[in-house]
DNA sequence: CTCTGCAA
DNA sequence: TTGCAGAGG
């Protein structure tokens, strides 16, 4: 998913604890897939509470969202909006491959191959209006801000960066720098290893800033042109030239100027280009004034505990780090003066 | 994903 | 104290 633009950007590895006092939004839909993709038993049963309703996704918002709050981070999330048309594609290859992969995990259940189930089952992994309906309640009585975007979510959170409403965006899909999001954040977590998918190695993951000025100084490129690259190796809304991969992308746009020179001398076509363009380029987004509550420690504990079962001993454990946050660093912006 | 309990 | 396996809901 997403694009690969990682070989072209340069990236600077950071701790969580530079972030203290930073305000970050948070691509709300990506980070609940995460949690949904990878919150799971051995088996890939996702958590769920005794009437069997899934709670992988409240988990995932309480446990790491209390970690980033204790750190001292201002979090606020960013829910997306409508699809653009020419998304239409992707998301039905997408759902799919969903199908193919339920199926096969039921065999791999059957066939008792208990790592090829969780592997299918994580492919499986949908988010579905009423997680998204939970995740907002529950960040409502953690006092975290969250905002619908009108369509693209990065997009958004690229608009509230550009305003001056938030310091960092924070996506694991690099076409968040596509729409414009100049401090953008990676692998936003505090914990340091992370399982590579089919197979039994552990990597080490931290936190890292894209450095969109540094990059493209180094690439010699501006964003329009990192667009074109980007849609040349196909986009979210493009499927790409065959062949066409980060590295022969950056040449034909540093070679050509634009995607149009690069594609004739393919001797190839990609349609809607200029509409493809603008979708990155002017993006639909609202206006948006974050603001940061006090968690409403009684409400949750009876929202986890009472509705979906949680153990309260470890809500109230997290919910202490809520109450202490202590944010350092910078808290105001020049706008503020 | 993060948390917890237990073994080294 | 650290690392790991297994649980969490």
């Amino acid at each position: 998913m997403g694009i690969q633009l990682g070989p072209l950007l340069e990236t600077r590895k950071i701790k969580v604890e530079e972030l203290s006092g930073q305000r970050v939004a948070i691509d709300g839909f990506n980070v609940l897939y995460q949690f949904l993709t990878s919150i799971r038993q051995a088996d890939g049963s996702l958590l769920t509470d005794p009437k069997g309703r899934v709670t992988s996704h409240l988990s995932g918002i309480l446990f790491r969202f209390s970690k980033l709050v204790e750190k001292g981070l201002k979090l606020c999330i960013v829910f997306d909006g409508k699809p653009p048309a020419l998304k239409k594609n992707l998301l039905e290859q997408r759902r799919r491959r969903k199908i193919k992969a339920q199926i096969e995990w039921e065999a791999a259940i059957e066939a008792g191959d208990t790592e090829t189930a969780r592997t299918k089952a994580q492919q499986t992994t949908r988010l579905e209006s009423h997680m998204i309906n939970e995740s907002k309640k529950l960040l409502d009585l953690l006092g975290i801000p969250w905002v619908d975007a009108p369509s693209e979510g990065e997009a958004q959170v690229a608009s509230l960066l550009n305003q001056g409403m938030v310091d960092y965006g924070a996506s694991q899909d690099f076409d968040t720098v596509l729409f414009g999001a100049s401090k953008f954040i990676r692998n936003l977590t505090l914990s340091g290893r992370r399982k590579l998918p089919k197979q039994q190695k552990w990597v080490e993951v931290s936190p890292e800033i894209i450095d969109l000025e540094m990059s493209f100084q180094k690439l010699e490129l501006n964003r329009e042109q990192l667009i074109d690259v980007a849609i040349l190796m196909g986009t979210d809304f493009n499927p790409g030239i065959d062949g066409v991969g980060p590295k022969r992308g950056l040449k034909l746009i540093q070679e050509f100027g634009k995607a149009e020179g690069a594609l004739e001398k393919l001797g190839k076509e990609i349609k809607n280009l200029d509409e493809i363009r603008s979708l990155f380029l002017e993006h639909p987004f609202v206006d948006f004034n974050p603001e940061w509550k006090t968690p409403n420690v009684e409400s949750t504990l009876s929202y986890l505990c009472d509705d979906f079962s949680f153990n309260k001993v470890r809500v109230e454990k997290a919910l202490e780090k809520y109450v202490d946050a202590k944010p350092r660093g910078r808290q105001f912006t020049l706008g503020d003066f």
